[in-house]
DNA sequence: CTGCAAGTTGAAGTCGGCTTCAGGTCAAGC
DNA sequence: GCTTGACCTGAAGCCGACTTCAACTTGCAG
């Protein structure tokens, strides 16, 4: 028994649920991230297992990752099924992982920033914050970081950090 | 006296000397962040106090702010010296408190994470890790991570890689 | 004086994660 | 059957921090 018509949302429904806007769902499902069924007219119609994909998503963005490598992850997973403990540990794992670099990296920038009210010096050369020889700093184009920001205020995307 | 000949840089010079590319300092410049003399030729000179702007912009980069957020943090700062204990201190302590929010952040995200193993929702409805009700959930569109990745040359950030 | 690297400009492109738009179609209530 | 609102598509726009491009000028060594 596959789902049932009851068990299949629109994409208004799906929204609604998600918290996420119609939009980013079909641009979700351009990414190859959820799939849907289509009515005769060419509607599309969700399953609700698409609702932990999407929970699964969410939760990978707040961990730091991409969409892409959000994909990726999620095609560890059962596709139809909630994860079982032994597949979702492995998952939070690598995530704990990434999220303890994260406040390494912060934690090493703060003593670096204190260093520097000592210094006062802020040179190129010297200032410690600036110089932060950690991968971070280094980081090619491809560094990111995860900010917080107010609610109110917009978007923030990280320094680019790039090197050329 | 003011800076001498010597004391002048081209912009190949002083993205050498910055790390910066010189598009990035002429874009520093369009944004308000760095300024410079111009030769009769119409060329950049640039006053060497240029490369403490550049670094305390790139520090402010490492904290989250913005180039915007950084051009407002550097008008408080004295143009043509070293900031005084007093001054670099002010802003200092101010970053200080974004790093720590920062790393509180996810330390929740961490927490919640840890519960989701547990449980093995990730339910849309349920999963702590979804709905962290935090500012930094909650927020809208806006909302933005601080996230590190590796350099190219680093350990692969996979997702679920071999932790299982 | 010549030759060429390094500089100049404005415009356009890039990336990720979407949103918005225009113009047309579908589903369902009355 | 008609109306209305939800849905469809592809294309374009947005944000920040840059880079890249084309076409041209400067500065300096030889």
């Amino acid at each position: 028994m596959g789902p049932t018509r009851h068990d299949l949302l629109t994409i208004g429904q799906l929204a609604a649920r998600s918290g996420l806007a119609p939009s980013a769902l079909r641009y979700y499902e351009r990414m190859g991230l959820i799939s849907a069924e289509r009515t005769a007219g060419n509607q599309r119609r969700y399953a609700r297992a698409t609702l932990r994909r999407i929970a699964f998503v969410r939760a990978a963005q707040r961990v730091g990752l991409s969409l892409e490598e959000a994909r990726t992850a999620l095609d560890r997973l059962p596709e139809d099924r909630a994860p079982s403990t032994a597949e979702w540990s492995a998952v939070a794992v690598t995530w704990h992982e990434r999220i303890d670099r994260q406040i390494e990296e912060l934690e090493l920038l703060k003593r670096k920033l204190t260093g520097c009210i000592g210094c006062g010096c802020l040179s190129l050369s010297r200032c410690a914050l600036y110089n932060a020889g950690d991968r971070a700093a280094a980081a090619g184009p491809g560094a990111r970081y995860l900010l917080t920001r107010d609610p109110a205020g917009g978007p923030e995307p990280g320094p680019a950090e790039g090197t050329g």
